[in-house]
DNA sequence: CTGAAAGCGCTTACAG
DNA sequence: CTGAAAGCGCTTACAG
């Protein structure tokens, strides 16, 4: 039997209204009052049931999270460091985070995930949707929590929405390898469709039309984004094309297009350069150390919690793209 | 106002203990009325306030989950699969995870979160301790909920425990370098006091003293799991030691040991054979790809929400200590 | 300065 | 075969 404000209204020898208001806070209760229920309170372990609490405020302090993580080997390091920072910033404000993981690739999934929410009464909604298109979500979405979009851009729904620079990024990526004298750049992205995928094929484009390279599109392979799918891309483009640097934009297919590399003994930076995205420690231990894109991924995670309790405490700025920078991290790849 | 049972029983036209019934299948109901129930709560789009749910069942289909996750750059791999395995099997149970990271090494810390769970109503509570000794879990783990530990054994309370075969493993990496002519033998391990770590030193003993080899406590290092601490303890073993071969026994430290090797330039195998711990994607990448002792991660938290599933539903056996099977994954390092 | 009581949305003994 | 009502543990308008 766990006890309740009752037991300790009995104890202090109050009624449970004046327990609530010491506990919340929330009106004025004399000196003495307090220390009696403080008191009794820490006598009997009292601990708020939360239950009790969300089902009497209509609200649970917890948001939920949908990431898109697979469920081969390799987590994607990037949606769990975006985690972490939300999970810092919610907790500095009492909120929890309820994580889901939609690990099939299905629309379908995610709406069942936000049905789920919705019965635990979640006061937010941060979501790494596995579509461009949400409009979806006006079916779905209880209308009473704001949505927070992160890494990718929705279409059809209004939210804010974090994100990092992915045209500038990547621009910045291609421009450094062509300022190495490279001109046959190779590209590997994840399936467009997705922000992400979209923008860093435009900073790619970018950066070649600026020196006025020709864009070749056989040398640009997009896939799903898996250790496997990465390495079987770096086999097809380099089997395929005469390149001389690559860059791949994201980490789990930076993975898998190494363990390719590094199977064919191919010499990088000499036979090629090769910039990788997302700095993990991982990509010290490559021979030679991987040059790459680094995200602020934690940093991301904490934008997309703080705009969410801003919006929970009634922030009705009309909605925003939040962009992060990327910066060049530069190892021994090219 | 989303609509709750009330809003189904008057649409439908029955009370709400027949709805109730109806959603949980436990009376007889009619099957003229069950259907227009159900037509009911799909028109209202009904979903059950898990809040009220928990309120009045006394329980709340969540189990919590506390594990030590150091606030490093290097998420530790192993424990995101444990929890990836966990929310496998208590999803198809219909129970949620409550993830808690200790990301401090303060016993304190573990017990404000454990208060926070009770405080949430958990079912049952896994947890990899950062304490050996657990016996402060009898005041604060409220006494109606199962408790399983993973990866570490526990001291001062009772419960269920789910643990790889640590002696085992290590045993075997050494003795396979054993095998392969190496006789002076470096170890990298963990803080002694966690369970995983004093097995794996015994392992490796055991393995020496099998063959004859002295123990020499020189070659052994313990620290912190860190990649930086990885770096630094195997910068001093090679500084100071004549070792032909390394085992490191987790994924955080090999990684690390591996910077060091890496920005060394020792060759692997020639100048040092290395065995890690741990078997994810990354570690097919570095030059040569690494041998590893491979742990059953994603089963080990299978099997831990599997037990605690057993329990909430009654099981009364004895309580077990469930030892998994290791692998040697031979690569390109000894 | 403080208390009695209603009600959040469910489940379930009790009654018919 | 089904309904009326109590109660889980809180918060908060209302009353004094």
């Amino acid at each position: 039997m766990r006890s309740g404000i009752k037991q300790v209204a009995g104890m202090a020898g109050v009624s449970t209204s004046t327990v609530s208001h010491v506990i919340n806070n929330t009106r004025f209760v004399s000196e003495e009052t307090k220390a009696k229920v403080f008191y009794a309170m820490k006598m009997l372990d009292y601990r708020p049931n939360s239950a009790a609490q969300s089902l009497r405020n209509q609200r649970s302090n917890t948001i939920g999270l949908i990431v898109p993580i697979l469920p081969s080997d390799t987590s994607n390091f990037f949606f769990m460091t975006v985690a972490q920072g939300i999970q810092k910033v919610l907790h500095k404000h009492g909120y929890h985070l309820l994580l889901s993981n939609n690990s099939t690739e299905e629309i379908e999934e995610e709406k069942e995930q936000i049905k789920l929410f919705n019965s635990k009464q979640i006061d937010g909604l941060i979501i790494a949707s596995i579509s461009e298109d949400v409009s979806y979500l006006n079916e779905i979405v209880a209308t009473d929590y704001p949505v927070v979009f992160i890494d990718r851009k929705p279409k059809g729904y209004t939210g804010d929405c974090i994100i990092s620079d992915s045209v500038g990024g990547s621009f910045h990526a291609v421009q450094s390898l062509i300022d190495k004298g490279h001109r046959k750049i190779g590209l590997i992205t994840g399936n467009l469709g997705i922000t992400t995928s979209n923008e860093r094929l435009v900073g790619y484009k970018k950066a070649l039309l600026k020196n006025g390279i020709a864009y070749n599109d056989s040398r640009v392979v997009t896939s799903g984004s898996t250790f496997e799918s990465g390495f079987e891309s770096a086999k097809e483009i380099l089997s395929t094309q005469d390149i001389t640097a690559l860059f791949i934009t994201n980490n789990v297919l930076t993975m898998g297009a190494m363990k390719f590399l590094q199977d064919e003994k191919i010499k990088i930076p000499s036979d090629l350069a090769v910039i990788g995205f997302d700095d993990y420690d991982w990509t010290q231990i490559t021979t030679p150390p991987l040059t790459v894109i680094r995200q602020p991924s934690f940093d991301l995670g904490m934008k997309a919690a703080e705009v969410i309790m801003n919006r929970i405490n009634k922030d009705t700025s009309s909605y925003k793209e939040h962009r992060l920078k990327t910066e060049l991290v530069i190892r021994g790849s090219c």
